[in-house]
DNA sequence: GAGCCACATTGATCTGGGTCAATGAATCCG
DNA sequence: CGGATTCATTGACCCAGATCAATGTGGCTC
């Protein structure tokens, strides 16, 4: 069922260079763990590279993996039987994947862009986290932001209009933007169709409230794939209700 | 902000005597803590009651407690500005809240039965947890489970019709029912506002949509805060879309 | 047990966002 | 560079569920 690249693309699954050398380890669990340990760690981890478009988690699968996302954006999902699709997150390098306690993923994972995993025997890793406790914190920490962030979503697609629900997604995803970037551009690697299944909205009510955002004057949208923020405070205010 | 009782009611607070009776201990993540350790966790213990209706945790107070819910049932929710409510979550006897990261709380909570709290200082708490790995094991196992029924809950959100929003409500209280209770009987103690409020509907869709699946022979409704599963599959069924 | 009050149900109508249908704009190749 | 393919936008129309409006109904108090 599952669609991963077998055999995983070569990297070096056994040294310590994966980790030291991860351009993601500052935004990722793993920093939990020092230098000197950083070699337990790193000989359970395999590096896997994955293409756009690719699907690296498929629910229903035995969940014996834990990921860690170290380049790259991906979106997880849910499908029903007749293919609607809801967008449960986006998420990019530094985040980690496969938490879930069932024995099978409660989710699919695809990549938006080119990704990098870092993959863990989730067994070996939970041994491993007994003599890790800050590392384990780390992940408690974060699923808690993740909950957070979770009754935030529902809050969203339980009770707001689409123009609020566009303008939430704008103003989340200018905070979440990567600090190098220009204040107010905000880069969206998903499609419109991505957006509208992450929004629980369709493509045309998405590209709707983009342009009708883009006419009051609130955003510009000078590609797809990017829009500028002109008046940050209003967003905030229309994505608030 | 927070409509606390205050004085907190009597109860034992610096004693082992509530842990050790407690009733919800063998559903909550406390039983991860072995009888002899369990005057540590004790000591930490105050509890309290709050009647049916009383809000006990209010969204943007100081993060300050933990809970474990020991007896009746709550609501999570989250308020809109104008008034417009979701609720994340009902929560029974065994369940924690508080987990949150933040300083403050994400979300309200309001005993929908007279409720019996467990509260713990968050910061000794999350002391606490370092001695007791198998405690903080079991936080993190709680907050993936969560997690997994949120995402469930973002896909009933976000493209669920009304009906199957409804019959998957059901169908997921089915399943929680406590063991005691006769098959297929479900006691729904929140009001039809809240089922609404958390299925993303209005009070009138829910009671019509009841309504229908009771003429269509699916449920039974022998008061509103009683339904009976006449039809457990076709539920399923419908539930799933 | 009469009157009240909050909650639940049911009916009539309205509307935000979905559906269906073109049309435009990129990107990809050969 | 031109045709194809995919994605985004825009328009016309429709419908599931919201809103507005009574009408039950069970549980209080006095």
């Amino acid at each position: 069922m599952a669609v991963f690249p077998r055999p995983p693309l070569p990297g070096s699954p056994r040294s310590l260079e994966p980790c030291l050398s991860c351009d993601a380890r500052a935004d990722s669990v793993c920093n939990a763990v020092d230098d000197e340990h950083l070699a337990r760690l790193a000989e359970l981890a395999v590096v896997s590279d994955v293409q756009a478009g690719q699907t690296f988690i498929e629910e229903g699968d035995p969940a014996d993996s834990f990921f860690n996302l170290t380049a790259g954006s991906a979106k997880l999902y849910k499908l029903m039987a007749d293919g609607r699709r809801q967008i449960t997150g986006f998420v990019a390098k530094g985040h980690f994947l496969g938490l879930a306690v069932s024995a099978t993923y409660a989710f699919s994972a695809e990549a938006i862009e080119p990704v990098r995993l870092c993959r863990f025997s989730r067994s070996r890793m939970f041994r491993l986290l007994g003599d890790f406790p800050a590392l384990e914190r780390r992940l408690l920490e974060r699923a808690a932001t993740e909950l957070v962030a979770a009754q935030e979503q529902m809050l969203l697609l339980g009770r707001k209009t689409a123009r609020e629900r566009v303008a939430s997604f704008l103003h989340t995803q200018s905070l979440a933007a990567p600090c190098g970037r220009a204040r107010n551009s905000i880069e969206l690697p998903m499609s419109r169709g991505d957006i509208a299944d992450y929004l629980g909205l369709t493509v045309e009510t998405v590209s709707r409230t983009l342009s009708r955002l883009r006419g009051e004057g609130l955003i510009e949208i000078p590609s797809a794939t990017m829009v500028l923020v002109r008046d940050p405070g209003r967003l905030a205010v229309l994505a608030a209700g």
